[in-house]
DNA sequence: CCCTACCGCTACAGCGCTGCAAAACAGTGT
DNA sequence: ACACTGTTTTGCAGCGCTGTAGCGGTAGGG
């Protein structure tokens, strides 16, 4: 059968069409009278608003774009848990999509192609991309970017202070009385923004504290995954002259930087202590549990949403805000050593 | 400015809005030189097709939900991962949500209360739901469920073979002389039919080799992850007869447990030999690396998506179906000692 | 040379909802 | 009884698209 709609209902109770809408949407002065009728006649037709008709109606989808490299990385994973809630709260649903990093997926998002006015604003974790190319996006598409950037004053970043929590993971492993420090994930082209702020923190922990950075221990992979991690550190450690540490740009990275360390029977940190960066849950479950920088998921995505909204809100084009979470060093046993944490 | 319309294109091009719908959609027979004219009218305004309109015009919405308990849950990550590009393929957009394994949210999106007319389909993971609560779906709702369960007819299920899957994990450490084998993750409730069903695995692969099930050794978790496994293995190994072998319900639960074994100083799998189920990336990284049962999350996506889409194809409710997808073992260093994988 | 067939294209209605403006109603004061 | 105010309810148009029926025109068959 037919799905019933608003003219059904309002034909059962006796009213018009527009004063069920109101009923429905909670909208304007209602009688108590009225609203009890209309309410018994949705009741007994099971009648259900079409959102689709509706979003027509006032030109709004009611969705957002989250847009991630990778669904199954699990920084990606944690922050989209947190956005979803949060968003829905806000009466909207998410639309959930990776791009694998592909350059042309990512320009075709931000320049909302085929899937305009399916949307009403996005946020984006750029891979592929450059801050260059974000110009291209469509100008009329509230978009919140993860991720510290450059601002360019069009839209909205969110992100943790890269350089600054970078500064302190390789300073509390030159605190450890570690002299040779490798830095794994540079990535020295435009892409690589994220990875280039956090080699400079890297820099400046030398810096503060006069020590020289050797450049053979900056070490520059493809991605942050946990290959990259261990393809790294087996290329390290087959050197005549291996780190005795190393911060990685990511937790995956550390786990597979790790276990690489542990097939040649070297110890952590006794040998080589690890400092990672994210957070994930992983870690805290790894042998040994991996110290690292954890970005305040919670407030990032809290943030993302706020921001989003309220430029999906606004009539006119708001500036572009560049928003710092917070974030903290976590140290356990990857740098401290497991008695430690005994 | 307004986004230009189908009547824009149609009034610059001097042709009928209809035409030019048929021109975007591929439809119907069209002359060359008219082609060339909308396209031209196309480029020059920008014209991108309203998705909204044509939805509510043709009353789908082009859109399908997959519905999970946990998106932070690497198994769900990397079969949603494989389920996205497979609905994009044929033209749908997937939106994801999770449930938290909330039985009133599960609930909730099987009936598609709010969110009716949102999404044509729906492959959902019920966590919150047993088999006995699908009942109340929304009957108009194309639905495939995810995991084996026994069939009722009415929607498709998708999942591998549990039982026989459990009995080969199980076997696997009874043929490697293990004879103390606990196993982590049974649910005896009416929503933890799948922990059921492996638990059956593990009796039938006891009995098989005439061997007696010490029933202590059944180690109920409320989920399957970490912190469970942890928690499962803390009991076990306070005990004055630890087991010397254990088959978790997921490899979540096996790293878990992985991490307490470790850190009481005990090798795995010279003291304890563990097996997962799942085969996620985590378990290949891991030190020792997992073994575990690894089901065919490509096959399971793709037939998904699959019957899915048949469904909502079809004009008449189709039969349920049961569909089986591939598995196999992968033994690793947590069984079979790091020495054999060198 | 007429009749049918088919092609390319068009006009119109309608998907189910909401914005808007005006109508209906109720209550108050004169 | 009547104008006046404020509240509740209504009707209509329209969001941008597609389904359906049908238009005129050219082509082929008898």
């Amino acid at each position: 059968m037919r799905d019933a709609t608003l003219r059904d209902v309002a034909e059962l109770a006796g009213v018009s069409a527009r004063t069920v809408s109101n009923v429905v949407n909670g909208y304007a002065r209602v009688t108590e009278r009225t609203r009890e009728k209309v309410e018994a006649a949705i009741q007994e037709l099971g009648y259900r608003p079409n959102v689709l008709a509706r979003n027509l109606a006032n030109g709004r989808s009611g969705q957002i774009a989250v847009v991630v490299p990778y669904l199954d990385t699990p920084y990606f994973a944690e922050l989209l848990q947190a956005i979803i809630p949060r968003a829905r709260e806000r009466g909207y649903n998410v639309l959930i999509d990776q791009t694998d990093g592909d350059p042309a997926h990512e320009r075709e998002m931000i320049r909302r192609g085929a899937r305009a006015f399916l949307f009403d604003g996005m946020i984006f974790s750029p891979l592929g991309l450059a801050q260059e190319d974000l110009v291209d996006s469509d100008p009329t598409l509230p978009l919140v970017v993860l991720g510290e950037r450059s601002s360019n004053g069009v839209f909205d970043h969110v992100g943790i202070d890269d350089v600054e929590a970078s500064r302190e993971a390789t300073a509390h492993l030159i605190n450890l009385g570690r002299r040779r420090i490798a830095a794994i994930g540079d990535q020295p082209y435009p892409t690589g923004e994220a990875a280039q702020l956090r080699t400079l923190g890297y820099r400046q922990a030398h810096a503060d504290a006069g020590l020289p950075v050797d450049e053979s221990l900056i070490i520059h992979t493809p991605r942050f995954n946990r290959a990259d991690g261990w393809g790294a550190m087996r290329h390290l450690l087959d050197r005549d002259d291996p780190p005795d540490a190393a911060f990685c740009y990511s937790d995956l990275v550390a786990l597979g930087a790790l276990h690489e360390i542990l097939d040649r029977g070297l110890r952590v940190p006794e040998d080589i202590a690890l400092i990672g960066y994210d957070d994930i849950e992983e870690g805290r479950y790894a042998n040994p549990t991996i110290s690292t920088i954890s970005p305040d998921k919670v407030a990032i995505a809290t943030t993302a949403v706020e921001r989003l909204l309220s430029r999906i809100g606004s009539a006119e084009p708001l500036p572009g805000v560049e928003v710092r979470a917070g974030h903290r060093l976590i140290a356990r046993q990857s740098t401290l050593g497991r008695a430690a944490t005994a």
